[in-house]
DNA sequence: CTTGAATTTGACTAAATGGTCAACTATACT
DNA sequence: AGTATAGTTGACCATTTAGTCAAATTCAAG
């Protein structure tokens, strides 16, 4: 009974675009309410406090976009290294829609607000970090099916998982950073080269 | 004339200290103030804004922190390769010493306020973009002189370049987030295949 | 068409924020 | 020793901040 609003799903996604743009502790309540057409006193009827909206959009943003995107790109019915180029092709793709639409390049949210450290409240930190440790671990799946096909020819399968995703986040933040997209193109074949991996569109070896 | 002071220093260090483990937008003046036991008239008197400040910080850490190290590892006295493996380690070591001495694992200081993104001030953002650049400098002129050597066998060196720094970025925003120097162990190896340089440990090919 | 729970509102607070200022103090230099 | 100059202080200000609340409004369901 009583009445109906999706007043609670605006202020995420308000909270989410702001942050995306300023990062977290740049982000007011009374921004997050302006930009979502919501009074503060609606505000505090659907969540406590910022730190619970915050923790609250960080996993609406995992559910909605971050894991769609990668239960796609990572599927297994793809081939292992094909999920890789699938994931930082659509990565690209957005960026660039982004930019095109004259809005910034944002990166990865959640690490972004996850480099802020300290500075964010202990609830949102553990929320952060349990997605980031899920979203590894599509790499993780990928690089060691990869592996099993014999794809991979490294001495360390674990320590190239580690590189290739730092390689993947350092990348995604420099594109953040420099609000352009350019640190993500040819992304693949340095992952490939650091997996040991053949080159698509090389010559094989004599 | 007049009498002197260290109280601008103090400043600035207390400034960077917070910065490093709260971010940019977390950290307040009276918390500067605090830490470096000096009255927020005095803080003004030095600087005419928070961003003032924080503007001049970035720089000071950038001419006694992170240059001298840059200039030490990366000295055309060393081998190209070299070098970074140089860099590297010494990461890895200041990072265990804060471990061990119970402090945060800071990573790098203006790559984490760049990716606040748009929540600071445009005179700060440019101070960062630029140590940013002249860091990513470092990095290109190694490996190109590596390449020059003959040490380097990729098809695009440039590529290489950008991959190799990306993965060094991400792993040392890795080490940020889990608070923990892991993710920098084994870089210099992981850097070494991106740039198919010949493995140090390694038997040569049959 | 009533009812009552879900939602909305705006005015409110206390604390924190960045910043100002005039008076005060110490001292390096002559 | 005298004094100009650099440095210090604490009180003060306007604004912004997160958060509160009781009253008003809406509307789904009986």
């Amino acid at each position: 009974m009583g009445r109906v609003s999706d007043a609670r799903e605006r202020l995420i996604d308000a909270a989410n675009e702001l942050t995306g743009k300023l990062g977290y502790s740049a982000v007011t309540v009374d921004a997050i309410c302006e930009h979502a057409g919501v009074k503060k006193g609606s505000f505090y009827h659907y969540f406590e406090s910022k730190a619970a909206l915050s923790k609250a959009a960080i996993e609406e943003w995992w559910e909605t976009n971050s894991r769609p995107i990668l239960d796609t790109a990572f599927s297994v019915s793809n081939p292992p290294l094909e999920r890789l180029r699938l994931y930082f092709d659509g990565l690209y793709q957005r960026m660039v829609d982004r930019k095109l639409r004259g809005e910034r390049v944002i990166g990865c949210l959640v690490f972004s607000v996850a480099m802020e450290g300290s500075g964010v409240d202990r609830e949102v930190e553990e929320a952060i970090q349990r997605v980031l440790k899920r979203k590894r671990h599509y790499f993780e799946v990928a690089i060691r099916d990869a592996a099993e096909a014999g794809q991979v020819h490294v001495p360390d399968v674990e320590a190239a998982v580690q590189a290739a995703y730092s390689l993947f986040e350092g990348a995604t933040a420099r594109a953040r950073i420099q609000n352009d997209p350019e640190p993500i193109v040819g992304m693949y074949e340095q992952v490939l080269r650091l997996l040991g991996a053949e080159q698509p569109a090389e010559r094989k070896r004599a």
